[in-house]
DNA sequence: GCGCATCTCCGTCTTTTGGGGGAGGTCCGA
DNA sequence: TCGGACCTCCCCCAAAAGACGGAGATGCGC
């Protein structure tokens, strides 16, 4: 039996919600909440699997509840955000805050109920305009790296690592210890490499190993 | 009316999906295809709004034929692709070559329906699983922004529009003649932003930049 | 064997970078 | 009005980086 909790700060249209989930026989809401405040007092006390959040609500919006209840150790739930416009303006905030789903209200029945089930199987369910930015932001990243992948297999293997290891904010001194070789051989390998990929300095070359993927955010602990 | 195509080397395979999409009212099958050079003469030939693509067949895959496909101007369709297992191994490289759809072929009819129609109107769908996997890279990336974002607001201004203009891989001078001051002045930015970020040097600045979201990769035209 | 690419290392040299301190200017808030 | 933050510029100095040429060793393919 899935446990939901229905958020939203007009209680017909929570009303609404639950009696749409609640007639399925799988699916039980066990909360109501009106505004951000008591949606995450009400996600403490019940511990629902999924929460149908909105976002404009008084008090405290939908986002920043969200980050707050997920941030809570003690829950171990799921939001699917529902709107009624301005993905665009929202969205982003909502997959930082840690969302499972995003979909716009105007949806169907059967897709809002399907929604809560994919996202209670550990999927995600995006409204279908949200999905195709997604991709574009993505494939626009893959596909940037395949023009300078072709100047990065100029290099040699041991020019790469070396590149790998400027990506990484190392030194010369610190590449040579790294690599087991000397820093004078370091230093070939970065001229060579440098002027192989028509870079000045060693700062470029960490713009050019991000921008080909040869490193990537994230990976990265920058405590150095 | 939508127009259709169905690409997969299995006759049975393709048959059935055929069947279940002429089935709809509002859409037709106008073509099919056995092998990824089928899929794209017949592309040209019959003009399609959506394909289904199989990824697995003989002569060329699904991915390949998906570029070509959608390389070629003379068509405006968009591909969904549909595979049997292994979505990881695929879906990157699918995402790049232009797919608007990753979908598995164990989804309900109904399912498969609702994503040609989706696909259909401008937007994406995919697999639950995949949605969620896009997701949780783009969090990671979101969310990696904001602990640095707190170092970044101990910089002055002015520091970080030089923090900005190194991680565009400019030199001193560089950054001297773009901000009109003095080369003595970008010294003591670059120390101090260093100094106040915990660096080393401008590398790490770059570093630091690209993981922090003050740089992004895409952005920028790495011909220097 | 020979040529070729690669990896390794060594010099020397110039340029860039980064640290240190000092100093004059503005602007803003206490 | 006075301190503090900021931007600007200067000096000197040491370290790092990068360009340049040379050279020995390996392995691979013709």
């Amino acid at each position: 039996m899935l446990r939901v909790m229905v958020v939203d700060d007009q209680a017909l249209v929570r009303r609404g919600f639950s009696l749409i989930l609640d007639n399925e026989p799988d699916i039980e809401v066990v909360a109501e909440a009106g505004t951000g405040i008591e949606a995450v007092e009400a996600a403490r006390a019940h511990q629902p699997d999924i929460i149908l959040m909105d976002i404009r609500m008084p008090e405290m919006d939908g986002l920043e509840a969200t980050a707050r209840i997920l941030e809570a150790s003690d829950t171990a739930c799921r939001v699917i955000i529902l709107t009624t416009f301005d993905p665009d303006e929202y969205v982003f905030r909502a997959l930082r805050a840690g969302a499972s789903g995003f979909v716009l209200k105007d949806i169907p029945p059967e897709a809002l109920v399907q929604a809560v089930r994919t996202v209670a199987e550990g999927g995600a369910m995006l409204a279908p305009g949200i999905t195709k930015r997604l991709i574009s932001q993505f494939a626009q990243k893959l596909g940037a790296e395949r023009n300078l992948s072709e100047r990065l297999e100029r290099l040699t293997t041991r020019e790469r690592e070396v590149l790998e290891a400027i990506a990484a904010g190392k030194s010369n001194a610190e590449i040579a210890e790294a690599l087991f070789i000397g820093p004078a051989t370091v230093k070939t390998h970065v001229s060579s490499l440098l002027s192989k990929l028509g870079l000045r300095d060693r700062a470029q070359a960490v713009v050019f190993a991000y921008e080909c993927g040869l490193a990537t955010v994230g990976e990265r602990n920058v405590g150095f």
